[in-house]
DNA sequence: TAAAAATACTCCATAGGTATTTTAT
DNA sequence: ATAAAATACCTATGGAGTATTTTTA
């Protein structure tokens, strides 16, 4: 059995006139005849009682009427449901973010943006430390993720991972620390001090970005307790763990006990960055992407 | 779109590879590969990603696969659907039966073998007077009914009406009538009494039957009250409206105030019968004809 | 480079067209 | 007698087969 013949048996049942019936399909009658017959001969079981003027239905025939609708119907919707999919207009997408990464302003604007062009895509927001999100993102279980780019992972065969915007790193103090009334320090100020800083293994970019720059500026800093995700560092440094350098977004976390020092002369850079696969063609994240370009620029324009 | 394209999509879906999926489909790959790229233009989406090692689904293709297998399913549904209604399997049967009818023990042995052997066919049970079902039957609104034969109807060509047992007829007497002790009396011994009959137009077997023999007897019965069915005869004649004939069978009703007496001599005969119409293929009354011979064949034979 | 899909072609089965006959009222 | 479906036969589209090339990891 074809759709064909469902198709045309519609058509019969409809009309009730096999000539008619031809006509609107747009073939003759005898060859319509004949793939009446056809399934009439697979099912074993007569549609169509022929009459003088015409044919009536079966009870075979009347059942197989309304079976043939749910299914010609079932058909349509799967072609335009299908279409959907493959334009990303629909499905899920797994959103993947380092901790904290949502206190940039382009990260929620974004994700606002690309759900008013894409309202039937179901967006999974997924928080984890960078190293998790990226094993998630090449094995398929994330589908994009904000994160800090690292020097590391630049040219990554299976990652794409592409700079939103840049921003410098600010210096975190606890209150009644002797630096905590000035507005800037040099990264040296604060060689003797105990840096709260992430795991290495959890958040490579610390160390390509901020201990790289310390060790430029003459000293290893001294690290002391690890903290799981950037909005983590804030209370620990409040608790007087010791001090910290995190990307400009996140001092937007203004917390009693902490204070922000801008960084004189050599400043780690910090890039907020769309990591998904290289050879990702699923139109989900390709949207998501030119969505996320396209949003970039016109905040860089502005 | 035709049913080959899903049918050949879900093997390609399910071996990942176009080979042993044209192999397990019983054609060759290139064919297969075409019939899956037309698939796909018609689409306009790409249902698959192809690489080294077979090939993978992409989003609309995992979509697509859900859908074919829902739409393969509801078309392997719909056939034996089909092919069961076509059989008498499954539907509906509407059964007509004169009021009172059921009195006579074929009635109910026969819906019960029906019922047994066609168990997914919804009966549909309706009494009502003779002339209305033969109405009915003929605008299809009643399928088969159980009624008594009249001779005038004998040689429908619409109808087809066939007597399933004969018996004969009965006097039914108010209690305290002369003759209530007798076990049996001639028709002729009612010439001056008033008879309890149904309307005519409602049930004419009445007329061909039970007049009919009182004319042969000699008179005309006078006739009184009309009742709407057949046991409503009973308890007009124990209110003193007059006596009455009934089929034997009727006789079973035991009613107090009302006595059954044999008839001697001419004696009017009743037969229950089936009436179905006489070009009605459809396979549930043909169905249940035939278990209505069987049954009757049966129960002759006992 | 090797496995697998895509092309390029050929063939033929069958959907569809044309002419006519049969059927059912 | 007539409208409409069935049959008979022909045509040609396109599905399937065979040989080969291209692709991709």
């Amino acid at each position: 059995m074809e759709l064909r013949h469902l198709r045309y048996f519609v058509a019969v049942a409809e009309e009730l006139n096999f000539t008619r019936a031809a006509k609107r399909l747009g073939i003759n009658q005898p060859p319509l005849s004949l793939q009446i017959q056809h399934l009439e001969k697979e099912l074993g079981a007569k549609l169509f009682r022929r009459e003088t003027r015409g044919v009536t239905l079966t009870d075979a025939g009347k059942l197989m009427l309304e079976e043939a609708h749910v299914i010609l119907t079932q058909v349509e919707a799967t072609k335009t449901g299908v279409r959907r999919r493959a334009r990303g207009e629909t499905g899920q997408l797994i959103i993947g973010s380092v901790g904290g990464a949502y206190v940039h302003p382009l990260i929620p604007t974004i994700i606002r943006e690309y759900g008013l062009k894409y309202p039937h895509v179901v967006l999974a927001p997924q928080a984890s430390n960078h190293a998790l999100l990226v094993a998630r993102l090449c094995a398929g279980q994330v589908d994009v993720a904000f994160i800090w780019r690292t020097k590391s992972e630049r040219d990554n065969d299976d990652l794409m991972i592409e700079p939103l915007a840049g921003e410098d790193t600010v210096i975190v103090l606890p209150a009644g620390h002797p630096l905590s009334n000035s507005v800037s320090a040099p990264l040296a100020a604060l060689a003797k001090e105990t840096f709260v800083l992430w795991a290495r293994a959890l958040h490579p970019w610390a160390y390509d970005a901020i201990i790289e720059a310390c060790q430029q500026e003459g000293f290893s800093p001294k690290l002391g307790q690890e903290a799981p995700d950037i909005v983590s560092i804030m209370p620990l440094v409040a608790a007087g763990f010791g001090v910290s350098v995190v990307p400009r977004s996140a001092s937007r976390f203004l917390l009693d006990g902490v204070t922000y020092l801008s960084i004189e002369g050599n400043t780690p850079r910090a890039e907020v960055s769309l990591a998904h696969r290289r050879h990702d063609r699923s139109p989900a994240v390709q949207n998501f992407v030119t969505v996320a370009r396209r949003v970039t620029r016109t905040i860089d324009r502005t």
